[in-house]
RNA sequence: GCCGGAGUGGCGGAAUUGGCAGACGCGCGGGAUUCAAAAUCCCGUGAUCGCAAGAUCGUGUGGGUUCAAGUCCCACCUCCGGUACCA
């Protein structure tokens, strides 16, 4: 090893400008008169594996933005923190009887030693941690507040519970009833995805297929009390609340799925021969006379009423072996229509044509009024049902002529056999069913949606207990704000019970309580999920620090919205979904100003191991971030993750990619400073750039300010490497284009660039220099190179100045010696120029 | 099945939104330096044919629009992500 005095030393560098930063608190935000700009990091888990090269990439590309806005002259929030709460702590508690705290604390140690080891420009006064009670003191706040209010309909917005208007004639029981069947938390004892492995209930959202989100272990349905929280009130506010945020299309659409609006009419058909009537919900009304049968859940509350007595015994069996269904088998991929006639027959409304009544778990009880007419011909699902039961199918919609599926067509067309109706096109019968049916008072207009109220409880011990305690009596009283925090209690063991009943529960003392008015009580035992402390921690780092409020009003009013996020695309309906709902009801509350939370977001792509394939420790394909930055630097390391491809791609690692930008860096440096001496090269001098140093310079300068706006940093570092490519030839480097390229490489690897701006012999660290400038002029290249094609192939090129006219080009690109052999005495017919492009000429 | 996104050299990826395909990096080949190597520097590097100048082909496949297509239109194939009977 031929170590040289002046060598590229990255680790010295990085241990000293980390630690430079640090004892400055060089990146402390503090609320100014400055425009501000918000650059938040999708908070880390703190798993005991510590970082993978995922987290840095996110986390890079931030602290780029970061670092360039404030040169920009913005007051920048950056933040981070941990989303501590959660599953492996506790299981490894479980299996150790380690309390989950220490194991957190250690894990959270560990991950921030790795980020700091990033260079990374946050503001660590600022940082929360979701387990700390001076958090989750402030996340049971808010469920109370939750707890505390309905959602007026109305006005679309939630307010005190207090101000519910509730009807005098209702007694006192029933008034309590009333409220809670009105607060945005309630109690449920519905039946919910129970997964026996996890020990706990999980929410829609948090089952895939059947199965768990986490671990792919099985789910089953399974009545139990819950925790509920009323976000579907929220459906139309936070599907509009999308178009005012500047996130991805197909972000937006799976929030927009998800949510599923569907808008159509809700119809009466009479049960025959019954004081009954059973509602519909259809997006087609315009198909009302092609429904030859009905369809009910089987848990529909009519089903018992209206089943004849020589049907009972099978339909009652169908309803049991429906209910025994896990969601696998009723999601099954092999789904075969099933289902029982219940000997009952309703009445079409448009043509008062008798239609038997069936029971199906194709349809669901959950959603719009868990019953279907059913139309075999223009639905798909009912036309596989009528098909293996061999019930009637009727056309009533002509499909174009261009259409190809004809068996069951599903698209818009024009009414057949629909009576008064024939003939109209299907947006127009809709809108005259909709109105005829409102007037004959059997049905009317209505909308659904397809999220369901998010079941907000789960069975752990390393969560937010629930600030409620249950009276004897059934009901149940709220914790007030000032008993907050409610601590979790000390347990012999984290285990589950197996049968449902939480950890909590286990700690009898902590369980039992005895009220002011004498009497006893018991705390809720189950606890909060993971997504409550995330729902709202980016509000937290406004004011991390207050103990009297979750944050001051002028803090969010400052700080909020949030400018920029970047985080794992994973996160699509599930922590953006909830952390919006969250937000909108703290804005109804009139606790934060701004309407949506996170104003630009952007999804970072996944880093697939060096063998193309996802990284795991069972591939053994996982790269260590800790043994990149030892080997070659955080610089490095910043640079490859960001030089790799387009923030939002999925790409391979490839260790010789690290070394290429490593070189690079080492490159720079060597441009700069002499590695006998350690000092400025003498190649650096205070002389005037020559013109074409000078239009790369103002060439990088444009390219990187604009890339970086743009999230491009694989090009902006690809234009950074064209100028070192170049500089480093020149015998003399002008001083003023060394620095201002040290500027511009610093966002991207902020020692290299302050060592390097230091060298120069500023005194001043960069990191809030001004952003140099650049002259589009001097961008510009003197004369342009362009290509003569005939008839689109290229003959030759001709070289032009920058300003030269049609008349100029077409001229010189006629007396191309090429171009005249090749057009063989033959006539141009037409020349078309396409400045400082090509030259096309047909003949 | 449906809904998104993407297919460009040996590899990661560029390409001012219709205007010279392959910037930049990796890898590979050759050379300089060295006792030798590493490191560094220089040159070359889409394919085919040719000694060569050069020619032809080339952005998943097949058609189309255009003076001009990686980019626009139609049909299809493959991969990745989401979703799972939501009436």
């Amino acid at each position: 090893m031929d170590e040289k005095k002046g060598n590229y030393r990255f680790n010295e560098i990085e241990t000293k400008w980390q630690k430079h930063w640090e004892d400055n608190k060089t990146f402390k935000a503090v609320e100014s008169d400055k425009p501000k700009y918000y650059v938040l990091d999708m908070f880390p888990y703190p798993s005991g594996a510590g970082l993978h090269v995922g987290h840095p990439e996110g986390y890079t590309a931030s602290d780029i933005v970061s670092r360039y806005k404030r040169m920009k002259g913005f007051n920048v929030l950056h933040p981070i923190g941990w989303d501590a709460f959660g599953l492996p702590a506790e299981q490894y508690a479980v299996q150790t009887g380690t309390h989950p705290a220490d194991t957190t604390q250690k894990n959270i140690d560990n991950m921030r030693r790795q980020i700091k080891s990033l260079g990374f420009s946050y503001d660590w006064d600022r940082q929360v941690d979701t387990t700390d009670p001076n958090y989750f003191k402030w996340t049971q706040w808010i469920f109370l507040k939750f707890y505390n209010s309905y959602f007026d309909e109305e006005t679309q917005k939630a307010k005190p519970i207090e101000e519910l208007s509730i009807p005098d004639s209702l007694s006192e029981e029933d008034k309590t009833k009333y409220i809670d069947d009105h607060r945005l938390a309630y109690e449920s004892y519905a039946p919910v995805n129970w997964c026996p492995e996890l020990g706990t209930v999980l929410a829609n959202e948090e089952v895939i297929g059947g199965v768990s989100e986490r671990g792919g272990h099985p789910v089953v349905r399974k009545p139990m009390r819950q925790w509920m929280l009323r976000i579907t009130k929220y459906c139309q506010r936070l599907l509009d609340g999308l178009a005012d945020v500047d996130w991805s299309h197909s972000i937006k659409k799976l929030q927009h799925d998800w949510i599923g609006k569907s808008v159509g009419a809700e119809v009466d058909f009479k049960v025959d021969g019954h004081d009954a009537v059973i509602r519909v919900f259809t997006t087609r009304p315009d198909t009302l006379f092609g429904a030859t049968y009905m369809v009910m859940a089987p848990e529909h509350e009519l089903v018992g009423a209206i089943t004849t007595d020589d049907k009972k015994g099978a339909v009652t069996k169908y309803i049991e072996d429906a209910s025994k269904k896990s969601d696998l088998d009723r999601t099954d991929l092999a789904k075969d229509k099933s289902g029982q006639f219940t000997g009952a027959y309703a009445i079409n409304p448009v043509n008062d044509e008798k239609v038997p009544i069936w029971i199906s778990d194709y349809v669901l009880i959950s959603y719009g009024t868990g019953a279907i007419m059913s139309v075999p011909a223009h639905d798909e699902r009912d036309f596989e049902f009528a098909t293996k039961f061999e019930l009637p199918i009727i056309q009533v919609v002509d499909p174009p002529k261009d259409a190809k599926d004809v068996k069951c067509f599903t698209g818009d067309g024009t009414a057949i056999n629909s009576g008064e109706f024939t003939g109209m096109s299907t947006p127009e019968f809709k809108e005259k069913i909709a109105a005829w049916l409102d007037e004959k008072g059997l049905g009317e207009k209505a909308v659904n949606f397809k999220l369901r109220d998010w079941l907000f409880s789960r069975q752990r011990y390393w969560g937010e207990p629930f600030p409620i305690i249950h009276k004897a009596d059934g009901t149940r009283i709220a914790l007030d704000e000032s008993e907050l925090p409610l601590m979790p209690p000390e347990v012999e063991d984290y285990k589950p019970t197996g049968d449902g009943e939480p950890p909590l529960a286990k700690a009898t003392d902590w369980v039992n309580v005895t009220l002011p008015d004498g009497s006893k009580g018991l705390r809720e035992t189950n606890t909060m999920p993971q997504w409550a402390g995330s729902c709202w921690y980016y509000l937290r780092y406004t004011d991390a620090k207050n103990d009297a409020a979750p944050f001051a009003p002028d803090k969010e009013q400052y700080w909020l919205p949030v400018d920029l996020y970047i985080g794992g695309a994973e996160h699509a309906v599930l922590h953006l979904l909830y952390s919006r709902f969250w937000h909108s009801l703290l804005y109804d509350l009139g606790y934060v100003k701004a309407k949506e939370p996170f104003q630009k977001l952007i999804n970072q792509g996944m880093i697939l191991g060096e063998d193309g394939q996802k990284m795991s420790k069972s591939r053994g394909n996982v790269v260590n971030p800790d043994m990149v930055i030892e080997k070659y630097g955080a610089d490095s390391m910043r640079l490859y993750e960001m030089f790799m491809g387009p923030l939002e791609a999925t790409k391979p690692w490839n260790m010789h990619g690290v070394e290429g930008v490593h070189r690079f860096l080492t490159r720079a440096w060597r441009m700069i400073i002499d590695e006998d001496t350690g000092e400025v090269s003498s190649a650096v001098q205070g002389a005037q750039a020559d013109e074409e140093t000078i239009r790369i310079l103002h060439q990088t300068v444009k390219k990187v300010g604009d890339d970086v706006e743009g999230f491009a940093f694989n090009t902006a570092i690809s234009q950074m490497m064209i100028f070192v490519n170049h500089m480093s030839k020149q015998k003399v480097r002008a001083k003023d284009a060394i620095e201002k390229f040290v500027l511009v490489l610093s966002p991207l690897a902020p020692h290299i660039a302050e060592e390097l701006w230091q060298k120069l012999g500023h005194s001043k660290p960069l990191a809030y220099h001004d952003w140099p400038g650049y002259d589009e002029e001097l961008v510009k290249e003197k004369e342009v190179e362009l290509a003569v094609q005939i008839k689109g192939k290229i003959k030759d090129r001709i070289v032009v100045p920058a300003g030269a006219t049609e008349e100029q080009i077409k001229q010189k690109a006629l007396e191309s010696e090429k171009v005249i052999a090749a057009m063989a005495g033959a006539e141009p017919r037409k020349i078309i120029v396409i400045k400082s492009r090509l030259v096309n000429i047909i003949i």
